[in-house]
DNA sequence: TTATGTTAGATAGTATTACTATCATTCAAA
DNA sequence: TTTGAATGATAGTAATACTATCTAACATAA
C-alpha cells in the first residue's frame, strides 16, 4: 500500500502554494536543509536561490519573506505531529499511556518516511528546537496572529491539553501545561546539547533525557491529590 | 541612605565598558528603549545613534554588535534579578515561602529604583520576555559560550536548583526544573498577553495567572511522594 | 608647558540583505 | 492557435552591518 500524506498549510502563511509546483517543493526541501546548516539569521533567500538553481525573485512569488517561510515549515511540522499524535493513540485506552506516547512523540525524531520528495526530519527537528518561538517572538505578533497562521500550533496544543483534561478532569491548567511541554521540549533539548549546565543531564542523551523529565513533571502535576 | 548598586557585567561581552562613560550609559539606557518599542529584528545601531545624538561608530566602540548589547541587558538584568533574590530571602526560613518568593521574583516586574540614570524596568522586563532567548537560540551557541557569557544565568539557575534541592534532597531534577520555570515564566506571560489560547488565562492579569500557574507546577513536582 | 593618549565626531566606503520592477521566454491548457 | 501562468534574466533601491581614517577635544604625565 502507498498512499500519499499532504498537510495542507493555510494560504495566509504564503503568495503561491509551494506543494503545487516542483519549483515550491525544492523551496521547501532546501530551505529546511539550509536553515538547519547556516541558522535562521544567516539564512537568507539569495544563498536558497543558488542552492536550488532559481532567481530570489521565483522565491518571492512563494513566501513574502523569509519569516513566512519559517512558518510554512513550523506549521507543517505542527500539523504532520497532531497527525500522528491522533495516529499513535489509535486503541491506546489508558490516559496515561496515551500522554507518555505523547511525550515520547514531542521529545524523539519524526519518522523518516520514504518518497524521495521527503524533508529531511532530524533537521527539520532541529529547526523546531532551535527557531520554532522565532516565529512569534516578534513585535508583529499579534497582526499576525489575526491571520489564523498559529492555528496549528494552538490545535496541537488543545489536543494535548484535552487529554491531560481527560486523565484529571480537576486539574486546573490544561492549556499552560500543554504548552509548557512543548516549549520545554525545545529547551531541555537543546540546553542539554549546548549549555548542559542548566539542565540535570548526565548518562542520558538529550531526548531521553528531556522525555524522562517531562514525564515525571508532567505526572506529578496532573495526579497529585 | 543613599547607595549605588552596580553589577559587573563581563569584559568578554563588550569592547569599551558602557558603565565607564556618559555615552555608554546612555547606549544602554536608549537601546532598552528602542528595543522595547521596535523590537530586537528592527533595532539598529544606525536608530540607536540617530536617538542619542552620537555616531554608529561610537556605539561599535562598546559592543561589536546588537546581539551582544542584548547579552549586555539580559547579563545585567540576570545578576540584578539574583541579587534581588538573595536579598529577599534574607531571614526567611521555611524553604517553601523562599520559593513562592522565588516565583514572584520571576514574574512580576522589577522595583524602579531611584536616580535619574535609571533604567526603565517595564521595558527591561518585556525585553527579558520576548527577547531573551534569542541570545542562546543561535548557531554561534558553542562559541560564545565558551566566553562564560551566559555565567549570569547558569548562576541564577543554579541558586534556584539549589533551593529546591533545600526544599527537597531526593527531587532528581533540580537545574531543569529552575530553567523551566524561569523560560516558562517568559513563555507564559507572553502567551497570555498575544496568545492566550495556549494558556488558561482568564480573570487574572498575564503576571498573576502565570505565578499561580508556575507555583502549582512546582510545588506539585517536588512535593510529590 | 608640552607631549601623549584616550575618546568621540565626522565622513566615507563596502558587502550584503531585503526587497520591487520589468520584460522576455517557456510551456501547458482552452 | 491563442492565452495565460510560471519562471528566468536583469536591474535597481533602501537599509543593514559593518570597517576605516582623520580630526578635535580634553585630561594626564613628563
Amino acid at each position: 500500500m502507498d498512499f500519499h500524506l499532504n498537510f495542507q498549510v493555510s494560504h495566509k502563511v504564503y503568495l503561491r502554494d509551494p506543494e503545487g509546483t516542483e519549483v515550491g517543493r525544492k523551496i521547501i526541501k532546501s530551505a529546511i536543509d539550509l536553515i538547519y546548516e547556516l541558522g535562521f539569521e544567516h539564512f537568507t533567500f539569495r544563498k536558497l536561490a543558488v542552492e536550488i538553481h532559481a532567481t530570489e525573485a521565483t522565491i518571492y512569488r512563494y513566501f513574502e519573506n523569509k519569516h513566512r517561510l519559517l512558518l510554512y515549515i513550523l506549521n507543517w511540522y505542527w500539523s504532520y505531529i497532531e497527525f500522528l499524535m491522533m495516529f499513535g493513540l489509535q486503541n491506546i485506552q489508558d490516559t496515561r499511556v496515551k500522554l507518555e506516547t505523547v511525550i515520547e512523540l514531542l521529545t524523539h525524531e519524526l519518522p523518516q518516511s520514504s518518497g524521495n520528495m521527503d524533508y529531511n526530519k532530524r533537521f527539520l527537528n532541529q529547526i523546531v528546537i532551535a527557531e520554532s518561538s522565532k516565529v512569534y517572538l516578534v513585535k508583529e505578533v499579534e497582526e499576525i496572529n489575526k491571520e489564523a497562521v498559529f492555528k496549528p500550533y494552538k490545535d496541537l496544543c488543545g489536543r494535548i491539553a484535552a487529554l491531560i483534561t481527560e486523565h484529571n478532569p480537576t486539574y486546573a491548567y490544561p492549556r499552560s501545561l500543554s504548552s509548557t511541554l512543548i516549549e520545554a521540549s525545545h529547551h531541555q533539548q537543546f540546553f542539554s546539547s549546548y549549555l548542559p549546565k542548566l539542565t540535570d543531564v548526565e548518562h542520558h542523551g538529550a531526548k531521553d533525557f528531556t522525555a524522562m523529565f517531562l514525564k515525571d513533571l508532567l505526572f506529578k502535576a496532573i495526579e497529585h491529590p
